[in-house]
DNA sequence: TCAATTAGTGCATAAATAACACTAAAAACC
DNA sequence: GGTTTTTAGTGTTATTTATGCACTAATTGA
């Protein structure tokens, strides 16, 4: 419950903590995961790279407010986006007390631009395993967890197809698996599982290669049966 | 990233949410699963009953937060607690902006006592499929989540221990899971699974009652073998 | 035409799961 | 004191699911 009291309106803004919403957007890029991160204008941290985000406004949505600061550093709207975490240590930031609602945003692999806002220097995309080193404020713990949560989410929703264009084929779905899991999968038991799981609806289309043409698929979004999809390759990876 | 201005400090309150921190807390009683409820005593929702918690202070972090309103409510220090979702809805407080992050906590069965504070004309223990409905503000939503939290996490990790008291036998701990999952579970399944899981430590104890006699176990925090537990019974259940 | 390359299938075996029948040790009943 | 009831705990087997790996298929390039 809140606090009986009505919060009396003459308290003075030091006894009110600000809150930001961070957004760890990942996008597929040359078939590796990539993250977008800014480059920081100004103290504290500047010249260092942190995760996107802002302040949150009274008239909207934590998860409003996520979308618009997605928008305002990609443009990219309708993207697939959840709530990661809330980070609230006391000296997280050295200016004053904020409390950061963590988002993670999964940008479609044909769909990224990126827009280099007025605030920061710089706004690059990173391979997931080549971000600079240490982030600004506690974005390295963010980055890890938003990472850790991905790769465990990944095992039993259909999260992946968020990364993946309109139409891919099977090995391709089997390389973002690979890519966010970091370890080989067997292609046979890809092929049946993802096949048995009946959430890919076949296409007409076929792409030609180096060999043999590959089958281009479709995500099946309303698949008729209603048990839920589990795609799971190793037990011990869950978030605990 | 935060904003790359300073918080200005004449900033009026107006322009900043308030934060709280509710604490859903869950205890075994009578072998059933109780959630702490507080009777509100005043405007809005008054004489409702609503998730206990309270405002942040500037001085500690949510999790300081969360165990601090946790002992103002029950007196018990010591518990699992976990973040569960930060709620942060326009209208969710009629009174003003206030953004909650919700906390899961677990009582041990034989160690909870409550209080009811003066900012509630009463705290009571529900069982979960008998709360009042509906809740204060937006806690149904919350104590929805959790429960579904709850579920989800008691199959692949050792929560369900958090529950227990210090000494236990292997019927009651079926029996916790049986009571949160909602389903009948197989005895000698279960003996199987929980013996080769090897987080149960053999006691000399035993509990007499009316047939055979029990032998009591305890739970063994940190076991040599460092693979992860997993105890999933269905597939399907885990939280999307 | 034949090696190289990428796509896709089949299958034997191993491991996990589920259902259920069985034995064990005490108290309650008569 | 024997028999029934109750709770504890073990064993066994059929079925399902996972895994590793060998195989066939269709194309390009030499």
């Amino acid at each position: 419950m809140q606090d009986e009291r009505p919060v009396p309106y003459n308290l003075s803004q030091y006894s009110l903590p600000a809150v930001t919403v961070d957004v760890v957007i990942f996008s597929l890029i040359n078939r590796t995961l990539h993250v977008l991160l800014v480059q920081r204008k100004r103290w504290p941290f500047e010249g260092q790279w942190a995760i996107p985000g802002g302040f949150i406004r009274l008239d909207e949505s934590l998860e409003e407010a996520a979308r618009r600061e997605l928008e305002e550093e990609t443009g990219v709207r309708d993207v697939y986006l959840e709530q990661l975490y809330t980070f609230g240590d006391v000296h997280r930031d050295p200016r004053h007390r904020v409390i950061s609602v963590a988002y993670i945003a999964l940008v479609r692999a044909d769909a990224q631009t990126i827009r280099v806002s007025d605030e920061s220097s710089d706004v690059r995309w990173f391979p997931v395993d080549q971000v600079p080193s240490p982030l600004a404020f506690d974005h390295d713990q963010i980055l890890a967890y938003a990472l850790s949560r991905l790769r465990s989410k990944l095992e039993y929703t259909t999260l992946a197809f968020q990364l993946l264009p309109e139409l891919f084929s099977i090995l391709e779905l089997k390389h973002i698996y690979e890519q966010i899991l970091g370890e080989k999968l067997d292609k046979g038991n890809f092929y049946r599982k993802i096949k048995e799981a009946g959430i890919l609806e076949e296409t007409p289309y076929m792409r030609e290669g180096r060999g043999r043409p590959t089958r281009l698929w479709r995500f099946r979004r309303n698949r008729p049966s209603d048990k839920q999809f589990v795609f799971r390759w190793r037990e011990d990876r869950r978030e605990s």
